[in-house]
RNA sequence: GGGCGCGUAGCUCAGUUGGUUAGAGCGCCUGCUUCACACGCAGGAGGUCACAGGUUCGAGUCCUGUCGCGCCCACCA
């Protein structure tokens, strides 16, 4: 069988993400199975009608590793996808597209035909994202595919919503929320963003009623507001206004008399200690309005321009109007300073605009009573966040919640189920749509206009997805979930909430573990996002590099707690290892041709790695080696998949793929297989071919979460297919440590050849030797291990090193020589460059007494000797012993050289 | 105002409970079109682990402080 010789993802990658698609091999079944671990998770729902950025697929990528990882250790395994309705985000993209196209907002089409049209976006672009996602390997069950406003999905918001407004947790009124003037909606808190700005502190006076020639003056960065004044406060302390408690000022402009309240509102450590006070259009005010019973006068309206109660300033735009009062306040002498004040300014987190406190009547949800089973479950373990210092954000957050508005007056989302009674004006919450009212039975009853805020329903995502509020097999079998991937921007968003909810409507965590991921940042450790145009299109790079390269440049990054930094080398040395297992594969594949093995013929996919098979009764250095290291590997990402240490992992099976699978095993089976053929040895070939088959055959398995694509393209053409054998690596076995393959004696005899080896071609480097040219020398040992392994290697040192090496000749003619503990290399040869030489042993005899003084003095302290711990100090006798040796010999190496 | 994180080789970053000569990728230097791979091979240089104290037999790793950078939360008139 021959590979093609360039390494090019592009042409099998869309192959087998579609063949794993077809086959179904990602599919759960919905009744859990005796005897199998359950791993389950849902995918943090993407906007439907968006696309795959960089952060998708870094997130998609810490999924599918631990997806498939699972899958192929057997468990029971879900990896539910879908995509959320995504109500701001998306009607506003409709609505910016109706202008463009056809120069219409959605009021002159009209709700229902409005709704129509999104739902058509939505058929149009909701499947990009779902089909970029197969494209880049998600191993998702696409037979469960969810999509929030599904009616599935719709009636688990309902239940939700009534159940709690049933409970007395979900509450309409009239309330300051904040309002976005261009969205035309209340937002949540969490979707105000606060920009640090530049802004100014006025201050303005207002003259006290009834004397004359005595002001108030007050501070504020919002003047606009003053023509909504109901009262000014000072602090009922503070004695500079003892005298003017009950006395009333004039409002400028306005010429509205209005009363100086005594309250904590007021510091006196503050500006001149007196605040004015606009309870309709500052949360803090609003406050202080109710504890004194001052009315609103409502200044600014819904779309940020000046009501009728703003007399002559009606209809001007807010800034515009700011302007207009400062004018008018300076011209009458009663703008007695400007100072400039950072402040920052609440924008919508969808468009920016400056988000207005208005007092409307809305929906909120109760969080106090939902968030202490909430907090419970982290508390004590149920839910533990990695890493786990996400935990005190979370309790920060979660300590100090507030009430949450879940209205939204948008025409995109979840209707809330209620309807209000045109004849009695009680409100029916319902689980189906009413005929009548509740209350009076009349059947004059209007649903309510607003939708739900778009979290709300993916707060439900753990269980509704799996059919709640029906007890179905699935929620029985996948809730609660294992795991939660996702980011820290929605934290509060989304984890605290499904937390809440899943607790509330559940009983129970809707997952086990939530583990944080970075941000991806671009190669100058900047923040992706378009607007900086920065932004990293995760096809194009794939593209570019391959889908497993890319994956794998992502994995390197990932430490747990950090920000992953995406660049251009990362990638491009990703897509060099790659190329390089595609290569050791052709070089594979080559040798079987040679040999006459056409596939690898395994009984079963076993998950234990078994050990080596002799040779002609013997099992070599190189297979007890490479398999203790393969054994080692397993092992250690095992450990490193447990605790989401993805660049461990991937660091891991690069170290033993590049460095000693190819760079030190494959070399010397080259030398194995050639030697067996040259001595008509067909079988021994294939002896060692077979072995070497076996190690590849099961690195390309623990490879294969991080790189599916190309581990199922190589693994499909070295595997004979049989009933035994599965279809795809993807569900083949993942390989497991096993103690019967453990060989420390290998390991480290293997390590001395390879020193040997380094050694000769150090050797060979400093005597400027051309590299094709043979050498000739000897390797002299002082242990009777270094003995039998130069022995025992004595092929493999001369294959490697390039030359011919006699073990503890008789003779010893002079040469350039390198010593170690154990042993000494020498090349015979003329000119040696004895300069080089000598500096690099000065160089080590340098190292050697620094570390071997360092040593003494530790051994010689008594404090150390008694209090450190005996393994410690062994540890340490045996390494000075080993380092006095080796300085013995490059003593004499020195000498020699004169 | 509170909270979190970072500062380790020229660059980007690893370094799980403190323990024996601090690692990787890229870059750099020397030499190689060696019959899998120049997206490669072999050899090599390069770090007082931000700074100052402290705890300890022992600190990149723990504590305190300083400096620099980043992020999150907060009704800061």
């Amino acid at each position: 069988m021959q590979l093609e010789k360039v390494y090019e993802p592009q042409r099998f990658e869309p192959h087998w993400a579609q063949f794993w698609i077809d086959r179904g091999f990602f599919h759960a079944p919905a009744e859990k199975e005796p005897g199998r671990d359950v791993f389950s998770l849902v995918i943090p729902p993407p906007n439907v009608t968006g696309s795959l950025h960089i952060g998708h697929m870094l997130e998609h990528t810490e999924i599918d590793v631990t997806t498939r990882w699972h899958r192929m250790k057997g468990d029971q395994t879900l990896w539910l996808p879908g995509t959320d309705h995504a109500g701001i985000a998306t009607q506003m993209v409709v609505e910016r597209n109706l202008k463009a196209t056809e120069n219409i907002t959605r009021h002159d089409l009209g709700r229902d035909e409005f709704e129509k049209r999104v739902w058509q976006w939505k058929e149009q672009y909701g499947g990009t994202i779902l089909s970029q996602m197969q494209r880049i390997g998600d191993s998702c069950d696409w037979s469960r595919n969810r999509f929030t406003l599904d009616v599935g999905l719709s009636r688990a918001v309902r239940e939700a919503f009534v159940r709690l407004y049933d409970k007395g947790l979900i509450y309409r009124g009239e309330y300051m929320v904040n309002w976005c003037p261009r969205c035309h909606t209340a937002l949540s808190d969490l979707e105000v963003v606060h920009d640090d700005t530049d802004g100014n502190l006025w201050h303005i006076r207002y003259p006290v009623t009834g004397v004359e020639g005595r002001f108030l003056t007050v501070a504020t960065t919002r003047p606009e507001t003053m023509l909504g004044d109901t009262a000014v406060a000072v602090n009922p302390s503070d004695e500079r206004y003892f005298d003017l408690h009950g006395r009333t000022v004039t409002l400028p402009l306005m010429g509205r008399e209005i009363p100086i309240i005594l309250d904590e509102l007021a510091d006196p450590e503050f500006g001149t200690g007196v605040v004015k006070v606009t309870p309709a259009h500052d949360p803090n005010d609003f406050e202080a309005g109710k504890r004194h019973n001052l009315p609103h006068v409502v200044v600014i309206g819904l779309d940020a321009e000046m009501t009728e109660a703003a007399g002559p300033y009606a209809g001007l735009d807010r800034y515009e109007a700011r302007k207009r009062v400062l004018a008018d306040l300076d011209a009458q002498g009663l703008l007695e300073k400007t100072a400039p004040h950072k402040l920052s300014v609440g924008k919508c987190q969808r468009c920016r605009a400056v988000v207005e406190p208005l007092v409307s009547k809305q929906w909120f949800c109760r969080m106090k009573p939902l968030a202490e089973p909430a907090i419970q479950a982290v508390e004590d373990g149920r839910i533990k966040f990695v890493p786990e210092n996400w935990t005190k954000t979370y309790n920060e957050w979660m300590y100090n919640i507030r009430d949450w508005c879940v209205s939204r007056q948008l025409w995109w989302g979840h209707r809330i189920p209620a309807w209000h009674c045109d004849a009695c004006g009680q409100v029916t919450v319902s689980r189906v749509d009413p005929t009548q009212c509740a209350h009076c039975h009349s059947s004059q009853i209007r649903q309510d206009p607003d939708v739900l805020d778009t979290w709300f329903s993916s707060g439900l995502w753990p269980f509704s997805t799996l059919g709640w509020p029906d007890q179905t097999p699935e929620l029985k079998a996948y809730y609660p979930t294992t795991l939660l991937i996702t980011g820290f921007d929605i934290l509060f968003f989304w984890v605290a909430r499904m937390i809440m909810l899943g607790m509330e409507m559940m009983g129970d965590v809707p997952f086990r573990t939530v583990y944080i991921h970075g941000l991806v940042r671009d190669a100058e450790r900047q923040k992706m996002s378009k607007t900086k145009g920065n932004t990293v299109d995760p096809l194009i790079v794939t593209e570019q590099y391959g889908t497993d390269a890319v994956r794998f440049s992502l994995l390197r990054g990932a430490a747990p707690g950090t920000d992953i930094v995406l660049s251009e080398e990362r990638m491009v040395s990703s897509r060099a290892f790659a190329n390089k297992i595609w290569n050791a594969a052709r070089f594979i594949f080559m040798q079987m041709e040679k040999v006459g093995v056409e596939s690898l013929d395994l009984p079963a996919i076993d998950a234990a790695i078994a050990p080596p098979a002799a040779v002609h009764g013997e099992t070599a250095i190189e297979d007890r080696w490479i398999f203790h290291r393969l054994n080692d590997i397993a092992a250690r990402i095992d450990t490193a998949q447990n605790n989401y240490r993805y660049h461990e992992v991937a660091d891991l099976i690069w170290g033993f793929l590049w460095d000693e699978f190819c760079d030190w095993y494959v070399e010397i089976k080259k030398l194995r297989i050639n030697t067996a053929i040259d001595a008509g040895s067909p079988a021994g070939a294939a002896a060692h071919l077979g072995n070497m088959l076996r190690v590849f055959e099961t690195a390309l398995r623990l490879l294969h979460p991080v790189m599916p694509f190309l581990t199922e393209e190589l693994w499909q053409r070295l595997v004979k297919k049989s009933p035994a054998i599965p279809e795809s690596i993807c569900m083949a076995a993942y390989p497991q440590a096993s103690t019967a393959v453990e060989d420390e004696q290998a390991a480290s005899d293997f390590a001395l050849l390879q020193e040997m080896i380094t050694r000769a071609r150090g050797l060979r480097a400093d005597n400027k030797i051309d590299p094709n040219a043979k050498v000739e020398g000897y390797v002299e040992t002082s242990s009777e291990r270094a003995a039998s392994v130069a022995t025992a290697g004595n092929t493999i040192i001369d294959a490697l090193a390039g030359g011919k090496f006699d073990i503890n000749p008789s003779s010893k003619p002079a040469g350039s020589s390198s010593a170690s503990v154990e042993f000494a290399v020498t090349l015979t040869l003329s000119g040696t460059q004895v300069d080089a030489i000598r500096q690099r042993v000065v160089k080590r005899i340098a190292e050697l007494e620094k570390v071997i003084g360092g040593s003494r003095k530790q051994l010689s302290s008594e404090v150390f000797v008694s209090k450190a711990p005996a393994h410690v100090i062994d540890g340490i006798r045996e390494k000075l012993a080993q380092y006095e040796s080796e300085l013995t010999q490059q003593q004499a190496a020195l000498t020699e050289l004169g």
